[in-house]
DNA sequence: GCGATCGGTTCATTATTTGAACCGATAGTT
DNA sequence: AACTATCGGTTCAAATAATGAACCGATCGC
């Protein structure tokens, strides 16, 4: 691990359930010294993505972000673009949407619309989805360049319940019927009782960057809302990806040569 | 510069105006070694504050900046907080009203309300402001720590205009002030013909995290545009520590000993 | 076809990072 | 009041990582 990354990851401990550590904490939590994790933050505040309290010495994330993350979405605008899009599936299905998007630690849900019924699937944004157990991750593998596919395959798949789908060629299965139609199911495949479906959303390489999935609960699914909602993330994907680059993209489908 | 500090600053280099960077043209601002700015980016990369292009091979600022961002943001709102109150200040003044915080950089703009008036101030988000110079400078200054204001006073002063305090015993004096009336006056100091008051917004250590000010266009300023924007200010400032923090700070004034 | 520049790679050399041991300060316990 | 534990912080010989000149194939413009 390089001293940049050493230095980047002390920032992923920072969370909205644990804001602010201290030195000596954060340095046991790395499992770097306390000299080296108090260098790497000092050089992280001179930089302005970390701050620490002038009285209680504790590190908090620093203002310098909030620059950067708005030149991103600046320039890469995925939730301006896809919020107000999400927000209109939210209301047209009443049940719960959310959008993720794919990066260095995972596919990870970036926005979370509920729905307004009190027996809802609750999602958190922040939430890492396992590519294998989430129709979101599904549908992001079924247009992700193959070697992607096959190093999620050869690894170890974590039943999350007895429906996650843990061997491989369940999943390259899955993965495949995901590209051929467009879209996936996820039936109970990381928490029992819920059911959802997603679409991929792809960059203009034709290759997902994220996904939008509609998720409820599996006893009030009919074939009929099965459908709709379908054709709802099916919709939402395409209006986000053609918002973000003028025109829709050409998928690129996982192939297993 | 460290290794780390390296590599946070190729991200400074990403702005609105030039989102996407190749590799030599960012190895040649940066005044970097090719193979060095490669390896730092590839490193920002894998920690997902940056991103290449697959087809173009340029480089953006990654996703993971989105999180960190949120996380800053949830834990210590000063947007959130601060919006609101600001869009009431432009409207109940119809002036330009704006944000700006201190940082690794200085103190930079971080949200602006424009006047709808024709004849209006304009103020860029991002905007690093000039402490001797500007209203919100020397609001700032008034509330700083002792080491901060005499590192200030020290240096080389620009003018901006002929109206600019370049003279340390003046500016001093014009600290002084707003720390005695709790808000400072910016007289053409940074843009000919424009005329603001600011109020520092205090942590809760007693020193200055930011201000808050209205700027016009001095040709219609009056003692009593004057007296009412000193009064919006205040009280905005005092309306987002409160909000920040529960409790209104006490302020602690840089002192001259 | 040629030259310029691109992104990318290599490895001997150079520079930086590391972390064990130490420090004073603070908090909790007896 | 004395003691112990833990805090944030510092130092510098040793260890490790970073550096960058020289090189590569690919692409673009002339």
């Amino acid at each position: 691990m390089s001293t940049v990354e050493k230095a980047i990851s002390l920032l992923n401990f920072f969370t909205e359930e644990e804001p602010e550590w201290g030195l000596s904490e954060i340095a046991r939590q790395a499992q770097f010294d306390k000299a080296t994790t108090r260098r790497l933050l000092v050089a992280l505040a001179s930089c302005g993505l970390v701050e620490q309290h002038t009285v209680t010495r504790r590190y908090q994330l620093g203002a310098g972000l909030l620059r950067l993350a708005r030149v991103r979405e600046s320039h890469f605008p995925l939730l301006q673009v896809a919020v107000p899009i999400i927000r209109d599936v939210a209301t047209s299905t009443n049940e719960t949407v959310h959008l993720s998007e794919f990066g260095a630690r995972g596919l990870v849900t970036v926005h979370v619309e509920e729905s307004t019924k009190a027996n809802r699937v609750s999602v958190a944004a922040g939430q890492l989805l396992p590519l294998h157990a989430t129709a979101s991750g599904i549908a992001f593998l079924a247009c992700s360049p193959p070697e992607l596919v096959r190093s999620c395959l050869r690894k170890s798949l974590t039943a999350f319940t007895r429906h996650t789908l843990v061997q491989p060629k369940r999943l390259q299965d899955a993965i495949t019927a995901a590209a051929a139609q467009g879209y996936s199911r996820g039936e109970q495949g990381f928490e029992d009782g819920v059911f959802s479906v997603a679409a991929p959303i792809l960059g203009l390489d034709g290759f997902a960057l994220g996904s939008v999935a509609v998720a409820m609960p599996l006893s009030r699914s009919t074939k009929a809302t099965t459908d709709r909602h379908i054709q709802a993330v099916r919709n939402a994907s395409e209006k986000i990806a053609t918002r973000l680059f003028g025109e829709l993209p050409t998928p690129k489908h996982a192939s297993f040569a």
